[in-house]
DNA sequence: TACGTTTTCGGAAACGTTTCCGATAGTACT
DNA sequence: AGTACTATCGGAAACGTTTCCGAAAACGTA
């Protein structure tokens, strides 16, 4: 029945085991082992893409004359190369990425970490990234954090693993150790880091005046005839948080006004923390006549409920926040921030790794500082709302 | 000076010419050309990620191995196993996801297509279906449209050129040909619309209730007390608008009100236009007492405009619109809306997509609608604000 | 001992591209 | 014709992984 592979004998046969559900036999005369493969498996037609090879051989040359002929080498005929491009067009065809990268050893796709998308800051610095990145031929890969210090790990692992040419992150507000933004840094990945950056790590920063910001804020609060200055603040770790307090005890010094630890709340952004916040200033003897926060959407938070209770915005309490938005210009009273512009930041970034990437050895890490703008709103204009 | 390669001598050799800027020889016993390396150039030492072959040289077996163990195969000594994972731990080794993608055929990624990631509902979106993506351990590759179909074009193919496994689309406002969308999917690519869909191309849809939605805000301000009621209509191309403007005059009908073709105005959601709409209506010789509005932004900048012109909302002019979000809800008045539930959309476009990419071959299209949720507010409710 | 079987491994192909290194033919100039 | 050179191409290696196929060795069992 089954004769051997070699000599064709049939007697010389003896069966051997199997190997993967296929038998397997054993010729003695030749001393070959072989198996014998069940009828026949239909096999699923995997969709062809057009590769370099079927350009070649159709037009019965070498795989690498097409690419040179794909790749503008001066090494080939003009008219070998017209046709090879007739035929690559004709076909349909598209160089895979996937070989291209893994040949180069880069993708040209950078990896973005953010906290949260949803939130009207990140949506507008990734929106800057990635008109950069497309202009100069990078794709970009985002990944959300959700404020949780493992899952950043985890999306820092993800991109390295798809082997990302260079990293812009933007730390959770749990994230208090750096070590997985460190151990790529020391493998050689450039990294950028932008608004919620980390000063134990050597990379280029794309900031905010976070301190001039603050200060401005706060400083006009003062001018407002404030005197009694709440400030909400971010998570205590969070740097970007203690500079914009620093930036708010530096206002207060500077016009001789005491700093009462009573009224800097650290809050994680949650309207549950801003709340507790500003009840725990009203229950104090002396209510605050003005208050500074950190984000500008804890500050609306606060107005919903000082209009609930009847408080007058600017007059009884003025309010100023970090960050701009829409619905701070449109709510009623309007809210005076400091808007960070973060379309540039994420411009300003993006151009900033790509340069890294591109002159890898030669590249001196900086920091970068985006300069943002008082915009002075109802919230805080007591001259104005009588 | 210079001998031949082959043979030694040195008499035989005479030059002969260049090649790619070295010194050509040729070796007229051997009949042998060569060339000659200028000294020895500098190698830019290029940072090593670990790969399987290194584990496999450290531990004198075969890359093939190496591959097993990691791969939970059956194939392997379970010694030997630990002694590779030992290994692959100490070398810190990640496996190359380009090679593996290269090999496999997939990239275990999908690619999103999006107007604006700026506008909150396209970010609730990709944050949906983000979460089901990494949850089904694939990762998400994003593109901006900026409403422009020329570069929604280009988006599609950039993303089909990285080997996208799958692709989530909304439309640009413009696209008014479906050809790049049909191209991909006649190859194979599997493909799920979401939001602004495309009735030409055969693919799964998640859409919202449009019809539904719109019937249910135009009812809401018929039961109001609204009969001359204005529609804000986005593009005239866009399919979603047209279903929305269907049902604002299903609900119309339902309730005998006649449609006035000057109260239907198409915009580009721009802020312009809807400014445009708005005061043309309030030309007309009897104005609109309501208003509908298939995007929640135009509704707000005309309510702006209103309370300029001192007139009363609800009473005098009702407003409701499509899509819900933070603003409707802090602005004064707060926005009677349909809301979305955006996220929703993103989780369950990204189920099916995945879904279709991983039963190709059996799956069949269908469309997904995703429930929305009338939500009364004050610039309708005329009952309560007097 | 002789044969059947299982376990475990290595070699090599394959994925699609680029590039190094030659090789050939032709040109140009002595 | 001899030499120097250019233009143009093919073959093969390389990128890192998986997997097919086969083979050696160990293990059972009669």
């Amino acid at each position: 029945m089954i004769s051997c592979n070699k000599c064709g004998k049939v007697e010389t046969i003896i069966k051997s085991g199997f190997v993967r559900g296929k038998q397997r036999l054993f010729c003695k005369e030749c001393n070959l082992y072989f198996t014998v493969s069940p009828p026949n498996q239909i096999v699923a037609k995997k969709l062809h893409q057009t590769t370099i090879i079927d350009i070649a051989k159709s037009l019965g040359v070498s795989p690498s004359t097409v690419s040179r002929a794909l790749n503008n080498s001066t090494e080939i005929n003009e008219y070998t190369r017209q046709e090879i491009i007739r035929v690559a067009n004709e076909l349909d065809y598209r160089p895979n990425l996937l070989a291209q990268s893994l040949h180069r050893g880069d993708t040209h796709t950078i990896g973005v970490v953010i906290p949260d998308i949803q939130r009207p800051f990140f949506a507008g610095v990734v929106a800057g990234i990635q008109k950069v990145a497309s202009e100069a031929g990078y794709r970009v890969m985002i990944c959300q954090s959700n404020e949780s210090h493992s899952t950043e790990t985890l999306n820092v692992q993800a991109l390295v693993a798809s082997r990302v040419d260079g990293l812009l992150i933007s730390h959770s507000k749990e994230t208090n150790s750096f070590e997985h933004v460190k151990l790529q840094l020391k493998k050689g990945l450039p990294i950028v880091h932008f608004d919620r950056v980390c000063d134990e790590v050597e990379t280029a920063k794309v900031i905010q005046e976070d301190f001039a910001g603050s200060f401005a804020l706060v400083e006009h609060l003062i001018q407002q005839g404030c005197r009694r200055i709440a400030a909400c603040a971010g998570p205590e770790d969070l740097l970007i948080s203690q500079k914009r307090v620093n930036g708010y005890k530096a206002a207060l010094e500077k016009y001789g006004i005491p700093i009462d630890t009573d009224l800097i709340f650290h809050s994680s952004f949650d309207k549950e923390d801003s709340l507790n916040a500003l009840s725990s200033w009203l229950a104090l003897p002396q209510i605050p006549d003005g208050i500074f926060t950190v984000h500008y959407g804890n500050a609306i938070e606060m107005m919903v409920a000082l209009k609930q209770n009847n408080m007058k915005i600017p007059n009884e309490i003025a309010l100023v926040a970090f960050g701009d938005d829409l619905l701070a210009s449109l709510f009623e009273p309007s809210l005076t921030v400091y808007n960070q512009f973060p379309f540039s930041i994420g411009q300003e970034a993006a151009t900033i790794l790509i340069d890294n990437i591109i002159n890898k050895d030669t590249f001196q890490p900086f920091t970068k500082i985006i300069k943002g703008e008082l915009i002075v709103r109802q919230s805080s204009l007591k001259s104005i709302v009588m």
